[in-house]
DNA sequence: CTTATAGTGGACCGATCGGTCCATCACCGG
DNA sequence: CCGGTGATGGACCGATCGGTCCACTATAAG
């Protein structure tokens, strides 16, 4: 019986997303949100509740998007170390495109908010131990395509592959030259990740 | 003739750092300021200028303290490698502490204001590439003393070591378990400067 | 067509934001 | 002892913050 929604709520989400992950959280202010998403104050709130329950679903969508995507990748790669490179260098492409420097979403909040918003950080918490436990399972089968030394132990070497490129995110977002960071990443991944 | 000032610039400069680090940037108030430095608005902002010229002169005078600190250590230690190790675990320490999990106010405001503020950003890359000169120095001269493979390249595992310590105090401040962090960084040491 | 229902968007709210202004004060040279 | 100068801190400002409320609308069931 009651009138049904007007807009499209995937893409709402996405352009929220995209405010966020321009702005950060305290950066965006409903009016952003409101002017990216086209919608009235009263649906914004009807639909999503206050304006951190929306941020932390949007967080967690992109979150659970990211792992998904890393996934599929993994299971359509030739080579896991592929994937491995990808992950490392892959967020510091596209320096001149439209995507240029807005880093991680998740890297970016999570620094922002974590010291005040504990369901922040349990997110990301939980996030990068998700994505540590898919590192671990492309070194592992790495090391099977002869890619990665044996004497690697695939958990280690994941947590720190991930720090190595959680560091790149930082630098890159304060405007590190592209070239010295693509030589970082090979510089991390050839100390980790040595040829057998 | 005139009245002299009732405060130790030094000490309000402390308290008001010691503000933003644990509140970040957007997060401390011109109250929050007001309330740390024990200093009206008329003191503040004729002594400072406005919130952001407090900040960025804040943030200079931690830069310089980070480096003078670790170039004087660099002087005293018998053994350089000691002091990269050093600088990689040192932000880690602490974890029950009163400085627990505040990580480093150059990389939690460089996260934060990059995108924003130009020269937030400006000032963290020249930061940056001065750790990473007094990074190199210690490489070399870690390989002088024998703790390092010769076949390192310097200025790389530098940058390397930047980005991993910076990964690090990401996964620092969502709370990531402190012996996982420690294990992380031995990984990374390791793996980046392999003994000979 | 009527009616119940949820969607819509803007008016409106108090709180707080960063910043300005100024009456008053304390000091020091004369 | 006085006069002038900068320090002081709180009153005050407009803007904007996140959030609530409500008159109005569009819809589908009866």
């Amino acid at each position: 019986m009651p009138r049904p929604r007007q807009f499209d709520e995937e893409r709402v989400l996405s352009s929220v997303q995209a405010a966020f992950w321009d702005n950060g959280y305290a950066g965006t202010s409903l009016e952003d949100l409101l002017v990216a998403s086209g919608l009235g104050k009263g649906s914004l709130y009807g639909a999503f509740g206050d304006k951190q329950s929306l941020f932390l679903r949007v967080l967690r969508e992109y979150d659970e998007a990211n792992d998904r995507m890393l996934r599929t990748w993994l299971e359509q790669a030739d080579r896991a170390v592929d994937v491995i490179r990808g992950f490392v260098i892959g967020p510091l492409r596209d320096p001149g495109g439209a995507e240029a420097r807005r880093g991680c979403l998740r890297a970016n909040t999570a620094m922002e908010l974590s010291a005040g918003a504990p369901e922040v950080a349990a997110e990301a918490r939980r996030s990068y131990a998700a994505t540590t436990t898919l590192l671990a399972e492309a070194v592992r089968r790495a090391q099977r395509e002869g890619d990665v030394a044996p004497r690697v132990d695939p958990d280690e070497a994941a947590h720190a592959v991930l720090a190595g490129q959680l560091g790149l995110l930082v630098l890159d977002r304060v405007g590190q030259d592209p070239a010295a960071l693509s030589t970082m990443a090979e510089t991390l991944l050839h100390g980790l990740l040595p040829r057998p």
